[in-house]
DNA sequence: CTATTTTAAAATGTCGACATTTTGACATTA
DNA sequence: TAATGTCAAAATGTCGACATTTTAAAATAG
């Protein structure tokens, strides 16, 4: 199998923007060219150009002559991101209030569905969950039309995941937490369904919230 | 000179970014790795560097052994990001009417000032300008003191740019909506310093979308 | 004359090599 | 002992070369 569709360079940003993410690498971490090439079996230049993309990300950082490293995270950072990330989902809420027709309606109820019956389910793989809740989310957003603000929405998505999986890494599975938010998942899909903007943004900024204090706690007790 | 404190991906990204933005190359036009080389004097890997960080701009878009092109342009994107861009503005706006200080408020009035002692002068040479009006409006965003916030904005600024120049290529020089932007700025700062949220959202979304439907005719006469 | 096949030229993406710079251990000096 | 200087090893960034793929023109067939 010589080529897939992607070029070597796209596979690799794709590892390693996961990777980041994942906490597979850590903060401030040095990414070696030389341990990278051996590890993805890659040479030098789709290497550089995964990386280099990942500057644009904000991922990595370089320094002329001194390479690569993982960017830093902070708790200035953290609240930052989250509170953009609140912010941006409001915006594209309220947008899908004014603009989502029946077909946003009908998606967003069976994205809701397939959530809440997986979250009553006994065995709940947190993968799969995770992909139906973010499924639900951006069935919600996906009403606004506007491709460059769920482009941003997505970008700022990611980067909080970082912070959210390095809190993860520390906290096995909390499962009660589960519950709770299954509750705000259904009013959120009530007060869209009747647009219910106030209360739908009211919502929606909390939920997006709440994580950052218990984040903030692991992050400060490193 | 051998080495500035940026390497040559980083100085190529610039160039360009720039003539990408200035409309030194067409939508859609081919990016010829052997062409660009020869023109920025460099080789090959430096250059792929910066083509790739091109790509998370969309700015340029690549395909497998098909090589990189200019992005494209269409009537739906402009106002997309034209769009997104008030939307953006307007939050920050507000919040750094929330969060803006004394420095803030004086920031902005020697800003203002600037600008509006450059427009009353005699002769004007548009880039110096450009360069006083943007400083202007990032002197009001900036009280928000949301990096990721001013960084999305920065990055649809971009791309609203590139649209902008596009029409004025064909409209040199258009003096008259000059007056008018003057009194909605002088206007902007008086509810930015009275903290008035409403009107300056209302002023600033304005002021912003008002140039869409001007280039809206340029484009489709391509 | 149009449509398909063949073929040569051009372009892309990847690799390894190399010059330059950085790093960090060791020696020298105050 | 701390500070500075030296030097070899390691790492970075850039280049040109090459195999593979695409392109487009010429040749062939229907």
């Amino acid at each position: 199998m010589k080529n897939s569709r992607q070029n070597t360079a796209a596979q690799i940003l794709e590892s390693l923007t996961n990777d980041i993410i994942q906490g597979e690498y850590s903060p401030r971490q040095k990414l070696h060219i030389r341990t990278l090439k051996e590890r993805y079996n890659v040479g030098t230049s789709p290497l550089r150009e995964a990386l280099s993309q990942l500057i644009v990300k904000d991922l990595v950082i370089s320094e002329n002559q001194r390479g690569f490293y993982v960017s830093d995270i902070s708790i200035d950072d953290l609240t930052d991101i989250y509170q953009a990330r609140a912010k941006i989902e409001s915006l594209c809420i309220e947008m899908a209030f004014q603009k989502g027709d029946d077909h946003w309606e009908a998606n967003a109820l069976a994205a809701s569905h397939r959530l809440n019956k997986y979250s009553e389910s006994e065995h709940i793989d947190m993968e799969e969950w995770q992909n139906r809740h973010s499924a639900f989310h951006e069935s919600l957003v996906a009403g606004c039309m506007s491709p460059r603000l769920l482009q941003i929405r997505h970008s700022l998505y990611e980067k909080s995941t970082r912070y959210r999986n390095l809190w993860l890494k520390e906290n096995i599975s909390n499962t009660e937490a589960l519950g709770i938010n299954q509750k705000e998942h259904t009013e959120l899909l009530n007060l869209a369904l009747n647009r219910n903007t106030e209360g739908a943004i009211r919502l929606i900024e909390n939920h997006i919230l709440t994580p950052v204090e218990i984040i903030k706690k692991s992050l400060s007790q490193l």
